[in-house]
DNA sequence: TTGAGTTGTTCCGCATTGCGGAACATAATT
DNA sequence: AATTATGTTCCGCAATGCGGAACAACTCAA
């Protein structure tokens, strides 16, 4: 990119979706000050983008005057998710999965070096996380990330790696190998395990969706204390592997 | 508002989200071109916004460099849902009701003049448009979309009022009627109801939820077929009422 | 294959729009 | 009451966003 092409860059408008963004899970309303220091925006700005933001029906007020994201945000996602022609084939198979298993199953889409969840269909005993559309985890140590990652042409995974070295570190090194071997373990088996390694008390496989596009993969998810490895890739991982081939494009 | 606050407003924001917001259900992928058109903006503008869209993550390009809404788009929603703590309360109870009854369960909130979904339980046996997490329906002629109405104060229904007969026009009068009707109903029943107005073949219950911020409303609707209206008065809604009331904060 | 039409991208001069420090108002805390 | 913290608005400024035009690339019909 040379400097020619940052003058088609508009600011202004990254600066707003920068305050939207800076809402995080869990969050309630947001004051300007708080918003201000979160995206590095001096509090004149943040209160001109707030303004904005109310106005256009994004954000909204309560009685202390603070913010919080408006429910016109959840409409720009529900024309994200209605395009994805996908998402509607694998919703029955996957929530019949989730049924039969008693575990937790998702369809996820890579973003940057994260994972979003597109769907998801939650065993009714949770454990672990918030599987939710819209939430995301890393791409590096969870099964569903690293089914993404297999699924990305060479060059991609070459790129996509050296933003997770960016953000890993010192520790990436470790990581690296883990992804390494994952993805030997992909060409043999087909699956993707991460086994407690994203969350001590969760095991989970996955397997990307061939000919997806965007592409897309599918994980099973559930407590550690039900199954072994071993049984994982024994009897879940078949079950995925074949869900995955069913929803090939 | 006076002139002054008008420079408040940055353009250059509202124009990027109207870009965003110019999918609707079903869209694949958009060119600039039918970006354009639907934004009323100059091609050269929109081309510049949706550059700095896909630079930022919410839009991707496909292989004929059309665009579409990224995953990106749902992290937004994410964290307005997450910091709902009802919908939390309400997951599992809703989710008991449709079960329970074979109906669809959904929880919503008011913007502008539609109704937004935050929550959906849906029957298994689906009847009617797609009951979706940031999906809308109508204010005026939706059970849910009244039982919202009928939470707001006197002046804030003059307001909302005053956007509708905008939008309805010259058929604002007969749905005024309706909606005094139900105004007059929900008095005597605690209840709001849609027999077919909204869709021909659904009819639909719904309960404004006491005290919630930002105020939200629980709907139960299936195919009319089922249960006839007075069925629906007699067996359904008083679940619903029961419902809102053990939500109510 | 050629020409016409369509779509997408970039340029560039322009001016207005977005900017941010400062002033001011309001609210909260000590 | 004084101080601190937060939110809002002003206003001079300049740079950023703008959009018509030029150009590039693609598609379609004859």
């Amino acid at each position: 990119m040379n400097e020619d092409q940052d003058r088609l860059f508009v600011t202004a408008l990254a600066r707003g979706l920068d305050v939207l963004a800076a809402y995080q899970a869990g969050d309630r309303a947001l004051g300007n000050t708080e918003l201000a220091q979160r995206c590095g925006l001096p509090k004149s700005t943040v209160s001109r983008l707030t303004y904005t933001l109310c106005k256009l029906g994004y954000l909204s007020q309560d009685e202390s005057g603070k913010y919080r994201p408006a429910p016109a945000v959840l409409t720009l996602g529900f024309a994200a998710l209605s395009g994805l022609d996908l998402r509607e084939r694998a919703r029955e198979p996957m929530r019949r999965l989730s049924k039969e298993t008693g575990l937790s199953v998702t369809l996820g889409v890579r973003q940057g070096t994260r994972v979003v969840y597109v769907e998801t269909c939650r065993a009714l005993t949770r454990v672990g996380i918030r599987l939710e559309v819209g939430s995301t985890v890393p791409l590096a140590t969870t099964a569903i990330g690293r089914a993404l990652y297999m699924a990305l042409a060479p060059a991609e995974q070459q790129e996509v790696a050296c933003l997770l070295a960016d953000e890993y570190g010192a520790r990436w090194p470790e990581v690296a190998a883990r992804l390494q071997v994952a993805q030997t373990t992909y060409g043999e088996t087909g699956f993707c395990a991460s086994y407690g390694e994203f969350e001590p008390d969760i095991h989970a496989v996955a397997v990307p969706i061939a000919g997806s596009a965007p592409a897309m993969a599918i994980n099973c998810s559930g407590p550690a204390y039900r199954l072994t490895p071993a049984r994982w890739a024994e009897e879940i991982a078949p079950q995925v592997v074949k869900l995955a081939a069913q929803l090939a494009v």
